[in-house]
DNA sequence: ACCACAATTTATCATTTGATTAACTATGCG
DNA sequence: CGCATAGTTAATCAAATGATAAATTGTGGT
């Protein structure tokens, strides 16, 4: 409990780590992976060769940050949330995107992951790839019934309708971009928004969806069996 | 006409220049603006100094690379297109956003910008205000009318309503951030989605701004004048 | 043809940056 | 107290990077 004694703290590897780690995270969330060692060991107070005590290299103490920020994070409850068709749609809808979005919507996560995907770093499709069969998969299987539709198990889900899932994610999530990435202002009720965005998509899906299988059916019917 | 002849072209400063601008922008793209300029000459096939003949550092070579793709392609006509109450405003909406993405949708743009905004370039904001302004405002008014609610002269426009022109803005930018930032595939029928999108906005805003009014004025009443 | 000027390159500088080595120092144990 | 162990730093390297100066080479006008 010595805190500011004196000038630099001995700390064991366990607290030291996480601190390098955890400052590591703010400090590539700000500047981008470009961000130099030397900086963040004056950010943290220590000096730079400290760093490689820790982690063998830059590229390995990145990979650190990525895990941490990514793959510890997934509410597998979810899941269950969008298939609780005890409740309509429209709450689990809402409920699911205003708890997805207390998690990350925040500077290190919106800002990392956009770094990590400029760079081309695949964590950020191994994300998204479970985002689609987790969240956006079952929600199309849901919008089916709501819209009066055959359940995906009689007729597979069509590309179209994933997309109008990622659509409604989509819309959501570049608020997070406006705000942590463009530096804007975004609306302070957050959850106010997501209700009548998800009121909007409610409304206005499932006839959607309707529309674009009646379409589809007269241009090209259905393949038999 | 002397192609491929010999070693190395004599230009003149002209098409020089624009020979590196052009390259600039694809090669910040690609790696984002610490991109080495030994590199960019590599790419050019000219030597490094030969850069700083045309641009006196680097930073006013980058300050060129977003003039050149920004400030030079905002087509005004749009702004007509969206109050032309001749046509629904679902088929306005369309051919608004299918226009809009013809233009914005490719590597450069989408990338450069994304770049920028994570650098705090404040051409992000500048651009966005635009859009906002022109677009989203116009938007929001003709959306008044289609709900059937007062128009933006006796209940001037709120940030809620904006919020939802972002939303099907965002929605739509997503597709160009998944494509060339995450690099996933997205629909081929780019046209298609749009209409089933914009669809989607008539079909199920007009009602969420009718729902909302009726919401706010039952729970605070309009000020009164 | 020749010459002047401008386009381009070669050589080089000063910093920066990831990484390494060796020295220093705090803490725990006997 | 003293010594070993491990946490931490000072000093330094080699490569990379933005930028500059001087030398070279191509081209157009007379």
């Amino acid at each position: 409990m010595e805190a500011e004694k004196g000038k630099r703290q001995r700390l064991t590897p366990e607290q030291r780590e996480r601190q390098i780690v955890d400052e590591a995270i703010r400090f590539f969330a700000e500047v981008g992976f470009e961000g130099q060692t030397r900086e963040l060991a004056k950010r943290l107070g220590i000096t730079q060769p400290l760093l490689y005590r820790y982690f063998p290299s830059k590229e390995s103490l990145v990979e650190r940050v990525y895990h941490e920020v990514y793959l510890k994070r997934w509410q597998p409850h979810w899941e269950a949330l969008i298939i609780d068709r005890s409740r309509p749609l429209e709450e689990r809808l809402i409920a699911l995107y205003q708890e997805y979005t207390r998690l990350i919507f925040n500077y290190e996560w919106v800002r990392i992951f956009m770094f990590a995907g400029l760079k081309g770093v695949n964590i950020t499709k191994r994300y998204l790839s479970i985002v689609e069969d987790k969240l956006f998969v079952p929600v199309c299987t849901e919008l089916r019934e709501v819209a009066g539709l055959p359940s995906t198990d009689k007729v597979p889900l069509q590309p179209e309708e994933l997309e109008l899932a990622w659509d409604l994610h989509g819309g959501i999530y570049y608020l997070a971009i406006r705000k942590w990435v463009y530096n804007l202002p975004i609306p302070e009720d957050l959850d106010g928004h997501i209700e009548r965005v998800v009121h909007s998509f409610i409304e206005g899906t499932p006839e959607t969806l309707r529309w674009h299988f009646a379409r589809r059916d007269t241009q090209r019917p259905l393949p038999h069996q």
